[in-house]
DNA sequence: TTAAAACTTGTCAATCTATGACAAAATTAA
DNA sequence: TTAATTTTGTCATAGATTGACAAGTTTTAA
């Protein structure tokens, strides 16, 4: 998907005939929000991933892998990044799941 | 490189023979905090790795693609993403470059 | 064994950022 | 025009992050 999670988003809206008010409400956001969104001038929250694969009975891991490239690239865009930078996420991947198998759960900042 | 950040940050000050203090210092940091760090339970900040990159003479855009890929990979496990993530996210940065060159820079939220 | 140095952990106030909410302006469609 | 839709601006607040420091533990070296 060539496309911002914002342009997605407006094109899945636009598809459906919904306004904004409409999905914004099945979001359970305002709709002003929603349009900030779709215009890139807000981020979607990851917690309402869920909801939107609902409204539009998508797949909720390829939505997922649209909102988190979504997030990468916009970093990557932003901070100049070398396109190697994905390939060693790669790896580090993998070494995290390594370290996960050999001892256990990681525990990350956010989880308690 | 296998490691996290943290990790990373850890050998580097280790194979120079510094003490959290000293390094610390020349990231003007709390000795306290730069433990945590090193041990995951706090994150790096950006602003910081012209710091790290100067302490350590290091490249400051490999220390970036260190320091971005241990994000997404941390959170890409976190969330348990696809490995397709990464190629759609290369795609997205494509897409980015491309609407860039031609209709002029993005803003970010984050820019004024 | 002991003392100092190095490191870790916990806590909390302050700071920063993101979010929800709403008003008002602009755009679009009928 | 006027009603619906969308966009933009603002702001208080909630939530997360950070710096700072104290207290605890581990390591090192005599």
């Amino acid at each position: 998907m060539k496309a911002t999670f914002g342009e997605y988003i407006r094109k899945l809206r636009k598809s459906h005939r919904l306004t904004l008010t409409q999905l914004a409400f099945q979001l359970d956001l305002d709709s002003a929000n929603l349009s900030k969104i779709e215009n890139g001038k807000r981020e979607f929250d990851e917690k309402r991933l869920e909801k939107l694969a609902t409204a539009f009975n998508l797949d909720i891991e390829q939505l997922k892998t649209e909102y988190f490239a979504d997030q990468f690239a916009k970093k990557m865009y932003q901070y100049n990044c070398s396109p190697e930078t994905l390939i060693v996420a790669e790896e580090k991947i993998n070494y995290l799941k390594s370290i996960n198998t050999k001892q256990g759960k990681i525990k990350f900042e956010n989880e308690k």
